[in-house]
RNA sequence: CGGGGCGUGGCGCAGCCUGGCUAGCGCACCUGCUUUGGGAGCAGGGGGUCGGAGGUUCAAAUCCUCUCGCCCCGACCA
């Protein structure tokens, strides 16, 4: 294609909203521009791009019994009446009316349809396991869209969803979904970790989230240094620490006085002793009304482990004001020794013995508290967050990494949750019905190109891989009104095409170092230079966007160096 | 939702505090000539209800009120 016929709009300068690189370069290279908060139109070399993400992902999707289709973005609400999620998803959906006052949303997801498609269609175990996947624009409105295309509100997503009439069929497609993202990531030349997730209240390992490691990804992942295991930090499991075998006599409770002492800091201070001495007692509001949450002083409450403790829909920290008027008391004095409210504690609190807290009076902490006279607890458990450096829990020795990353991918296995609720029933081979097993699998599109961009660019620009490059090739004559250089740089532009090359020709009238400052801000592998000097002595130079290396090569035979060049690639 | 910031031509900004001529600059765009191996030079040119509404004033981009939009910082998701 001539590149004087495109349109692709790119700047010198970065529009001053975008904060990561990708949005940033993205916008530069006339890939997107923004409409409203969250929401783009995406442009031709954009598009390109996006179409190649796809394209991996429909290939691997059909190479594992995937079946295409394509559901309504528009879903009518009483679809998610049955589902329950009506009046559970909050303002994130975006709701509206038709003119006869019936009400709708934009899909945000797509688990209310296809489970009414295959209730309706899918009647016999004979008929199962069956998996279907779509590549779909979604809304979701969310409170801070951000970073340009990767956490837009409107944003294309494949979602794939599979039905089941067993588990071991269920965990077969999930662990060749598993091997499809793998493969599918990899294509896309990204340097990803998949990790476990948080699954809610359903448990298991049946959730896996693919993440792109990158400093600007918006989650933290936690990894062991030397086997596998590798979680997102929301869910990363503890190892119980080795129980104290010395256990000192233990002493009576105590109350002390801590005048304006009320962070774990300032109070260890005070009475001179470690923090993994004192128990921090952390209130959380949920639908189940407040709760108390302890851990060690050192240790920290992860809000997500807690919630699955708990058992509850949702849970977030309680504001201080909230605090103050159910206890009366100012966060720092509170305890878990008398307090009114159901409290759990993290599986490192009962092996501490003599250990300090709150007295629920203002300025005041008790000390000497042992964990099996002085507290009632409501349940025990893993509600602590993982630090670096804390042991791994699945080998030896082994010590938990902390990255951020970017995930671009979701697997899930739902149960039976949406098949009950809106009756997905098949009969099996005893002519029992049943409802079925369900699995869910996301990639976002368009995140997975920008996560490309995170990993993959210089101060020039974009350094696409050649899997998602919107073309591998781009030629740059250095003076297009030369018939020399007009007439070979037309010839390799046609015989690259014949091989199959997506070829850019410049036949811009500017200058070669326009057409060079665009090339590498737009990012593409391989350039082509044809000069007139080159030329005359029977040579062009072809120059690699990644490495920046260069070489002349015989006019007539630069057509199978770049093929060669391109299968390295 | 809470806290903060910004809206001036397509993009990036100045001007605002301290009201006062046809509202500026860089980039981009159009025409012509020259130029052509790393974002060219000269000459000429087009394009702006200063986000919107109301108010104060002889006079408002500038001051006041309201409003809309966008962005950033804290609890969710692909």
């Amino acid at each position: 294609m001539y590149y004087s016929k495109l349109l692709i709009p790119t700047l010198k300068e970065s529009p001053a909203d975008a904060e990561v690189v990708s949005h940033k370069l993205m916008v530069r290279a006339g890939m997107i521009r923004q409409m409203a908060a969250g929401i783009y139109s995406i442009l031709p070399l954009g598009l390109r791009v996006l179409r190649k993400v796809e394209q991996i992902i429909r290939e691997e999707m059909n190479q594992i019994g995937g079946q295409e289709v394509f559901l309504p973005s528009v879903q009518p609400a009483e679809l998610w009446a049955e589902s329950g999620r009506w009046d559970f998803y909050g303002k994130e959906l975006l709701r509206f009316k038709d003119r006869n006052d019936r009400e709708f949303c934009y899909g945000p997801t797509h688990e209310e349809v296809i489970t009414d498609i295959v209730r309706r269609e899918v009647k016999s175990y004979r008929q199962l396991p069956i998996t279907l996947y779509q590549i779909q624009t979604k809304f979701r409105d969310e409170v801070r869209p951000r970073f340009g295309i990767m956490r837009g509100r409107e944003f294309t997503m494949k979602d794939a969803y599979s039905f089941h009439a067993t588990e071991e069929s269920t965990h077969e497609t999930y662990s060749s979904m598993a091997n499809a993202y793998s493969r599918i990531f990899k294509r896309c030349g990204l340097d990803f970790k998949m990790v476990e997730a948080d699954s809610g209240t359903i448990g298991g390992n049946f959730s896996h989230e693919f993440v792109v490691l990158a400093s600007s990804g918006e989650d933290c992942i936690g990894f062991c240094n030397s086997c596998d295991y590798a979680s997102n930090l929301e869910k990363a499991e503890t190892k119980t620490s080795p129980i104290n075998t010395e256990s000192p006599l233990p002493e009576d409770l105590n109350e002390v006085a801590t005048p304006k002492k009320k962070s774990v800091e300032e109070v260890t201070q005070f009475l001179r002793v470690s923090p993994n001495t004192l128990i921090k007692t952390i209130i959380f509001e949920t639908d189940q009304g407040l709760v108390a949450g302890l851990v060690r002083g050192d240790r920290e409450v992860n809000p997500v482990k807690l919630k699955n403790l708990v058992g509850c829909e949702w849970l977030i920290p309680a504001s201080e004001n909230l605090i103050a008027k159910t206890t009366g008391l100012p966060c720092g004095y509170l305890g878990p020794v008398g307090i009114k409210l159901k409290v759990f504690a993290d599986k490192e609190i009962p092996p501490m013995s003599n250990s300090i807290a709150g007295a629920n009076k203002i300025d005041t902490h008790l000390t000497g508290i042992q964990f099996k006279r002085d507290l009632k607890v409501e349940k025990i458990g893993d509600i602590r967050s993982v630090n670096e450096g804390d042991p791994c829990p699945k080998c030896k020795s082994g010590k938990y990494k902390i990255k951020r990353g970017i995930e671009v991918g979701h697997i899930f296995i739902l149960g039976k949750k949406y098949s009950e609720s809106m009756q997905a029933l098949y009969l099996d081979d005893q002519g029992k019905e049943k409802p079925m097993i369900m699995g869910c699998y996301g990639i976002g599109v368009g995140r997975t190109a920008a996560a490309a961009i995170e990993q993959n660019h210089d101060e020039q620009g974009i350094i696409w891989p050649i899997s998602l490059a919107p073309f591998q090739a781009v030629i740059l004559p250095v003076n297009f009104s030369d018939d020399a250089v007009h007439s070979a740089a037309k010839k390799i532009y046609k015989s690259l095409w014949e091989l199959g090359v997506e070829t850019l020709l410049d036949d811009r009238p500017d200058r070669l170092g326009v057409k060079f400052k665009d090339a590498e801000l737009l990012g593409i592998p391989i350039q082509i230079i044809v000069g007139p000097k080159n030329l005359g002595d029977g040579k062009i130079e072809i120059k690699l966007r990644k490495t920046g290396e260069s070489q002349l090569i015989s006019f007539p035979e630069e057509i199978a160096y770049i093929s060669t060049i391109l299968s390295e690639l």
